[in-house]
RNA sequence: CGCGGGGUGGAGCAGUCUGGUAGCUCGUUGGGCUCAUAACCCAAAGGUCGCAGGUUCAAAUCCUGCCCCCGCAA
């Protein structure tokens, strides 16, 4: 059980080590994109390419035909990775192995929906995947296996998201045989360790000038593809997708304020003595561009605020 | 037919409402200044104004159809 190409990343190893999978389940196509075309979850994609039933219950926790499907089939184990919704217990509990989950994080850090955006947006230099039995809590279950993996200094969270999902797909063509053979004794969480990874917000991404040009380069990596480390410039969002921390050119400047704008981009002053080089941002309904073309599009000149309609 | 923004020299934009000589910030090329420069000064090249049709003495601008790009909605 799975939707998005993290998930798709284990489904195609499980198809590759020879499992027999008895069903994909994902979650429904949902109207996306520009027009109202149905959206096809990843995961779907590649289940059919390969033959596999799949289902896309739009419920699952009070759905009886869902019920009864599941038990028919029988499985001897239900995997889960990033499957979107929360699962009943007794659908965690009917596969005679249990289910188990791979989680983009190392648990019990970043438990919740969004692990590999949290841990870049908090700084972390290391995070991994852990492959744990389900239970009813989210992400509470006890851990089978752990790999950590190091955060590029400048990597973005899609850029880590795709690492993450070959290495979880790795570990889990490892864990699986000896899950099945009875070989490993579940670790308990520490609760106490626990921290949150929630689902992101719109808001999660608007940039707060006042922190340093670090904490904000990390959300700009780490929001991405969405919401995005965004800015209010002249009403319209301003995304920003790639930016550097600089070196202190000016101390002392109001927060927020262009110092420099050259062919690297345009830095912007942040809190403590700390400046932002902003290298690639998007307007509105317009493209990505450099910031230095967007500088010279909207006649920016150092001393103007990146922020506020109304500072001007 | 979900809502909205956009397509103007190589880049990013203004001009469109109120039709009348193609504009701005850069880039490029040549020259100058300077110990020197990605800085500064001067000059030049470079545009079928997305495509097609219509209205008009005259269309980037108004009308109609089409193509392409982007944002919202998770």
């Amino acid at each position: 059980m799975g939707t998005p190409d993290f998930a798709a990343a284990s489904l195609a190893r499980l198809i590759e080590d020879g499992h027999e999978i008895v069903a994909v389940i994902t979650q429904p196509d949902k109207p996306a994109g520009r027009g109202k075309h149905e959206k096809t979850p990843p995961v779907k994609e590649l289940a059919l390419r390969h033959g596999l039933s799949v289902y896309q219950p739009a419920k699952i926790k009070t759905n009886e035909e869902v019920r009864r499907i599941f038990e028919s089939l029988a499985p001897d184990i239900c995997v889960v990775a990033a499957y979107g919704k929360i699962l009943p217990g007794w659908m965690l509990r009917l596969p005679r192995l249990g289910s188990i989950n791979v989680h983009a994080s190392l648990l019990p850090k970043y438990r919740g929906a969004a692990p590999i955006n949290w841990a870049i947006a908090r700084g972390e230099r290391d995070t991994g995947v852990t492959i744990m039995q389900m239970d009813e809590g989210l992400d509470t279950g006890p851990m089978l296996a752990k790999r950590a993996v190091e955060i590029g200094p400048r990597e973005t969270a899609v850029e880590l998201s795709a690492r993450l999902a070959k290495t979880g797909a790795a570990l889990l063509s490892e864990t699986l045989p000896l899950v099945e053979r009875g070989e490993i004794e579940p670790e308990p969480q520490d609760d106490g360790a626990a921290t949150h990874a929630p689902m992101l917000k719109r808001e999660d991404g608007l940039i707060d000038w006042s922190m340093s040009a670090e904490e904000i380069s990390n959300r700009v990596r780490a929001f991405q593809p969405w919401p995005g480390a965004y800015t209010i410039f002249r009403g319209s969002r301003l995304i920003i997708w790639r930016a550097r921390v600089s070196q202190i050119e000016d101390g002392g400047a109001e927060t927020g304020v262009i110092l420099t704008i050259s062919k690297e981009g345009i830095m912007v002053s942040c809190a403590g003595e700390t400046a932002l080089l902003i290298e690639e941002l998007q307007l509105g309904g317009k493209r990505r561009l450099a910031a230095r073309d967007f500088a010279n599009g909207m006649r920016l000149s150092p001393g103007d605020y990146l922020t506020g309609a109304d500072r001007e």
